[in-house]
DNA sequence: GGTTGAATTGAACGCGCGTTCAGATAATCA
DNA sequence: TGATTATCTGAACGCGCGTTCAATTCAACC
């Protein structure tokens, strides 16, 4: 026997990746075989290569897509730096709660791309760090921000934010926008200038790193 | 040929642990083999068996050494809660960067546990998240922290913290000092309460989330 | 209803895996 | 010096890996 009734390219190719995307994120790139995500959609090992060229190509394009998804759902808004962060933080608490696997393999998988493909990557990642690090220097310029580091502020931020991951589960303890609404709040307070005194003039800050290699 | 001029179990033993923690950090634990590992240290694969029972054993080993480590290595001061706080992150900063394949086995690798000694690496990751949510969770009763959700809490500073192994390099833009005494000052500001006014006492806050399942 | 071509099978390729073990070697001790 | 023992080698085991490909099946079209 060979092709099966019902049988369709526009269903499998999809399937291999849904597959290979829950089984990468259970197990890791390295312990997972092609005949296991073969066999978790019904279909021989040989099949998924009329889908991919090849095993790293399915991981990389997972990678990428994800990376590419997220640069695209979310722009800053034309507003102050704070209403830029408040947005920034709640989109990404959001959109990584949305996508728990993505977002795991997305950064537990980089040790396993190809160096063309990682390069691909790197540069995707960076570019979404670049935008929280714009909105803090720009609020650490106009004052909002008391941010010593803005590079490392910006790692910090994201390293906590992403970790969310790794102990929400759907239909845990708290709502997910409560969840947002408290990240956002230790985010908030972890950069926010001290509130000037009524009769102070809000200080402008100058010589603050600008975020060259860290 | 057989046992080489000079070979000693004593040395044996820990080189190959080493070899294959740098190798698992670099690699992963699952794309690494025996004979990788045995090669790294001048030795046939078969050899290794002398100090492992198996190659599952010695991921664990690692990992559960670590975690002894960490906890072994801090203990909270007797002090103020925000005395303490500072004293975890300062200690947690120092013992990561110091660590770097450790700390990254130690969390990437917990998927590739058989479930047993998942069961313990889990238990003692949890002792370790306790000891903040302790120090949160008083420093919120005492009026010094305003932290909506312990646990929560813990969690996000927890993954802040560790977030610098992922951008640190020494030698870097920053000494490790400087690297410290930032962070501290964003986990200080992110979970501390505002400063009274002059004129208002301190109000006592209750009924926080206890850190219970999140 | 026959032809075409896309979709899939199933077998095969060479290879490296974790682990075992009999045998070889070198240090140690009597 | 000779016997003993800790240490290591080298070969082997069965297995699953990623990938290829001729053969086969089935849907679609003429």
């Amino acid at each position: 026997m060979a092709r099966t009734q019902g049988s369709h390219a526009e269903i499998t190719g999809p399937r291999m990746r849904e597959a290979a995307l829950r089984l990468f994120a259970r197990h890791g790139y390295a312990a997972v075989s092609m005949r296991q995500i073969a066999a978790e959609i019904g279909v021989q090992a040989g099949a998924l290569y009329l889908y991919t060229p090849d095993k790293q190509a399915l991981l990389f394009a997972l990678m990428r897509d994800h990376l590419e998804d997220l640069l695209a759902d979310w722009q800053p808004p034309d507003a102050a730096p704070d209403a830029q962060l408040e947005s920034f933080v709640r989109h990404h608490i959001r959109y990584h709660l949305d996508r728990p696997d993505l977002v795991f393999i997305a950064y537990m998988e980089l040790r396993n791309l190809a160096p063309d493909n990682f390069a691909v990557i790197a540069r995707l990642r960076r570019e979404y760090e670049a935008r929280l690090e714009a909105i803090l220097s720009r609020g650490a310029d106009v004052g909002v921000f008391d941010v010593a580091d803005t590079r490392l502020a910006t790692m910090a931020l994201i390293a906590m934010l992403t970790g969310v991951t790794t102990w929400y589960r759907a239909g845990g303890r708290l709502y997910r926008a409560t969840i947002e609404a408290r990240y956002w709040e230790m985010a908030r307070r972890s950069v926010a200038a001290p509130v000037p005194l009524p009769e102070t003039a809000p200080v402008a800050k100058l010589g603050h790193a600008s975020g060259g290699d860290i």
